[in-house]
DNA sequence: TTATTTGTACCGACCGTTCTGTTTAAATAT
DNA sequence: ATATTTAAACAGAACGGTCGGTACAAATAA
């Protein structure tokens, strides 16, 4: 009896398990474990596990940027800055809810980013992805004078992620998440206009 | 015939494998192959790969609070921030030249930091030291009236070796670690004072 | 029928670790 | 001084287990 395997529910569990396990530590057989599926079927639907792995980073560059753009929407009782900082925090928050899981593109840039060129550039760009989709927040808040107006708003996005990232790879392992909400009120303070 | 190794010297290595491969990428096999030890000598002289590791940990983070110390050490010719902002300018520099191994610590932390409690606990620790070499440099800068005097210079110091390690992960993936000095660069003007 | 998908046994490579036996040099006894 | 004992260090084959990937027949779909 043959399952029809939803391919991109696969990948999103698959996405689970390497955000827990990463990249080398996590073998095909617990993915087919985990989501039902069968060897045959897996090879069937993915050439390999490198294969699987940059489809999971495209999905995931895909949700997380329709996701960080739902979450910095504009809204009524949140300024530009607040929003940013609280999309910062909020990550940050859930980290001992998740298992100090971190960020996958983090996670596997780390990894694998300077041993696997493929990976390296899927990573690069989902990263890249982000930033663009928190651009425009940005620029609200430069022209809402909260953030200085005369800095690069592509700039001190890119600073604002690299810190995070930073930062959450810390609370990965020392387990203190405050610490690293600390660090990114800290930047975000700096980044104010000086009214 | 038997060969008397060098302990420290063998660990030594055993950190520039582990800088490049990563935990789990690396073999014991390798390890003796590049030392010219035999299992046999190598489990002779630590408990288990994951020892190693932890020994691994500690040698480097003794040495590079070392080095720390001797690149931030007063200077007749630099300022303290201009100190600081060389140290992490030149450590981004290097990447192209050592196959954007980034740092030792950093790595561990993102691969293991979260699934291994006694290895987040080292990294953690390591970090921590690094964190006091740089203070004192932070404080010196603050003294000097170019950076912050208003900030607490150990938080200063953890964000800009957070921002640093992010800035980091990012130049390992996409190969380019110009973006990330500019990274910091800006991080860095942010927190000048305002003269 | 024919083409595609799936289940499962299996492959060779590699993993960390353990094993037995050997070498070596220092400690002890003569 | 010389012989003997002892314990640590070393050599490297071998172990059980896991890895990513393949082969191929059975099942299903067209």
């Amino acid at each position: 009896m043959n399952i029809k395997h939803d391919k991109e529910n696969v990948l999103k569990i698959g996405l689970g398990l390497f955000c827990n396990k990463g990249y080398n530590s996590l073998g095909i057989d617990e993915i087919c474990k985990v989501t039902g599926m069968t060897k045959g079927a897996f090879y069937n639907a993915f050439k390999s596990k490198e294969q699987f792995l940059i489809e999971a980073i495209l999905l995931y560059a895909k949700n997380n940027v329709n996701r960080i753009k739902t979450q910095l929407q504009p809204s009524k009782t949140q300024t530009a800055y607040e929003r940013l900082l609280q999309f910062y925090v909020d990550m940050l928050d859930i980290q001992p809810k998740v298992g100090f899981m971190g960020c996958f593109i983090n996670n596997i840039m780390s990894e694998l980013g300077a041993a696997n060129d493929k990976v390296g550039l899927a990573s690069t760009q989902a990263f890249d992805e982000f930033i663009d989709a928190i651009v425009p927040t940005v620029m609200e808040a430069q022209q809402n004078n909260e953030l200085k107006a005369d800095l690069n708003a592509k700039e001190i996005t890119q600073l604002l992620h690299s810190t995070f990232y930073g930062a959450l790879t810390r609370a990965k392992s020392s387990k203190d998440h405050l610490q690293s909400i600390y660090t990114m009120k800290l930047l975000f303070n700096n980044l104010k206009t000086n009214k």
